[in-house]
DNA sequence: TGAACTCGGACTGAAGAAGTCGGGTATTCC
DNA sequence: GGAATACCCGACTTCTTCAGTCCGAGTTCA
């Protein structure tokens, strides 16, 4: 019902604690693990997916481990979303290819589909960045506001 | 990954589909069914769901069935998916209660919350009757626009 | 009374998510 | 060179949830 995968919020929070620091050159994915408390062979495999996508990079051997590919603030969440869980639909049949074939009554899919295209919106407007300073907003959290137009 | 349960969409199109067609008194589970090739009983269930919700009204017996409660207009496809899935959140475990208490990692779920409450708001502000015009739309597709604001 | 319908719980099967295991490869440090 | 550290990657088990079915009620109306 409209959940991310736990791989998704464990890709975004290891990013996340990438992002808040920068000092180290590489950070190993039981590190993170570590400091989130997640299964660690579990999070190797999601931050390994990330690397994939291009998103991390990783560097084998002692004192090695996984870094930010670009900076913090050039990453969305979508792209974290979409390299983890892949692309997402918010119906069951928009599968581009034939559509709801079975049903003639995919009628409900296209205004679905703008409401689709708004949440991709909104995930893409936010950074990972956005996430790390989020983290100790003791009183002046930063305001950033994505402004998203619907149209049915 | 973030996907709407089929349950869902079966419920949107049956609303759509008593939203179209006023003139029945009450439809019963098995002609929207019909309609759709959807299976009957577990349309049935969901129209069930929906009447406890207050959405539908049902009438047993011969020429029974549902029909809705309110005005189309007024029905919202948040109000839909609420009924039949249940409160949604895009995180794991923003549960209203503790939050997540095992791991004190949870600071991605604030931006995030933003996030589904955006979600939310669009869901809102689509509404059955919207569903329904849009049906065949040869040209001159209505447009209806909501603008929706994200705060980080 | 009986047909047509709703009501609602219990049950089963299938799919996908979450997590584990084990073997392999690359890099660095001593 | 060798050991330690870390990434790499596919297969596997477990668990949950969704999807769908079944069946025994209760209602209404002709």
């Amino acid at each position: 019902m409209l959940k991310l995968t736990k791989k998704a919020d464990y890709g975004l929070m290891a990013l996340k604690y990438l992002a808040e620091h920068p000092e180290r050159p590489a950070l190993s994915a039981k590190d993170i693990a570590d400091a989130y408390g997640i299964p660690a062979q579990l999070l190797a495999k999601i931050l390994q997916q990330l690397t994939k996508s291009g998103l991390l990079r990783s560097h084998a051997g002692m004192n090695g481990g996984y870094a930010l590919a670009r900076e913090a603030r050039e990453v969305s969440a979508f792209e974290v979303i979409l390299a983890i869980d892949g692309p997402f639909f918010i119906t069951s049949c928009t599968k581009g290819k034939t559509g709801c074939e079975l049903t003639p009554s995919c009628t409900i899919r296209e205004p679905l589909a703008r409401v689709n295209d708004t949440i991709a919106g909104v995930l893409k407007s936010i950074s990972i960045q956005d996430l790390a300073e989020h983290e100790h907003p003791p009183g002046h959290a930063r305001e950033a506001s994505a402004l998203v137009a619907v149209t049915l």
